[in-house]
DNA sequence: ACCCAGGCATTGG
DNA sequence: CCAATGCATGGG
């Protein structure tokens, strides 16, 4: 069955993230298609005309390929405006079709930030990976992400022995067993979240910026303490990614994505 | 054997 | 209030 997604779309250079840091369990790049576990059932995404091919789709895999494919970007206001900026009008062309995947899970993509937090993204995708088949359910090809109650229930001495550090396994079954609804947050503003979730220890700055780009898709969200970003930067602005920010209003997050994805591929 | 990598909390001045 | 420090793993 075919999901349409807003033309032009690039399925591969979209997705590239999920296969350029190592194998991605949870978001498993298999057979020339992106497979991942929706509702306790794997499913099978593949490039398509006008959008990807998706196997099997019911209304709630649809909802959650959209939101994992990023379908909620508004790409087109960006496309328009980028044409009349320095360094984008350049960059956004070279990577046309690209649209930023998020993590459509809140405790997944905050435990994901844990785990990739100061290391390496190599790092942080090993031990992740670790984490998910100890916890998560297997499905066909890839692996459910470990549930919030199942990593409750976990210790942190069980999650030290997949590879977090004592201080990042207190953190991950913390956050597990904190009184904190997070799909609540995205109720919130962009300040409400950024202080909701910095009040709990091991979420900071910068996994609270990243939450808002990468699961909330917040347009102004923009990670300017993170490493890669500060070297996009440099390497395309030359100055810093705290001075560059206000200067892509109000398409920070999209930027973001691009200038990622932009210094990683040629 | 080093050193760095898409942070954060803690400690010491 | 800002600087220094420890953390654990993977890759160069």
């Amino acid at each position: 069955m075919l999901l349409e997604l807003p033309e032009p779309y690039d399925f591969e250079l979209s997705t590239e993230r999920f296969r350029v840091f190592g194998t991605d369990l949870a978001n498993l790049w298999h057979d020339g298609a992106l497979h991942r576990v929706v509702g306790g059932r794997e499913v099978r995404i593949a490039a398509a005309p006008g959008g990807v091919e998706v196997e099997p789709l019911d209304e709630e895999t649809r909802s959650a390929v959209e939101k994992l494919l990023g379908a909620e970007f508004e790409l087109e206001p960006f496309v328009a405006w980028s044409a009349g900026q320095s360094v984008l009008a350049e960059l956004v062309p070279r990577l046309s079709g690209f649209r930023p995947p998020l993590a459509p899970e809140p405790f997944e993509s905050l435990v994901t930030s844990i785990t990739a937090q100061q290391v390496s993204l190599f790092a942080a995708v090993a031990i992740r990976n670790r984490l998910i088949e100890r916890y998560g359910v297997r499905g066909a090809h890839a692996f459910a992400f470990p549930t919030r109650a199942r990593i409750a229930c976990a210790t942190e001495q069980e999650l030290v022995e997949v590879g977090f550090s004592r201080r990042k396994a207190e953190y991950v079954v913390g956050l597990a067993r904190a009184e904190i609804e997070l799909e609540e947050l995205a109720w919130l503003d962009d300040d409400e979240v950024r202080a909701r979730l910095t009040a709990l220890r091991g979420l900071g700055p910068w996994t609270a910026e990243w939450f808002l780009a990468r699961h909330l898709a917040r347009p102004r969200a923009w990670p300017a303490g993170d490493l890669a970003l500060r070297k996009a930067a440099i390497l395309f602005y030359g100055c810093d990614a705290y001075e560059l920010g206000p200067r892509l209003d109000p398409f920070q997050n999209l930027s973001a994505h691009y200038l990622l994805t932009g210094m990683r591929t040629p």
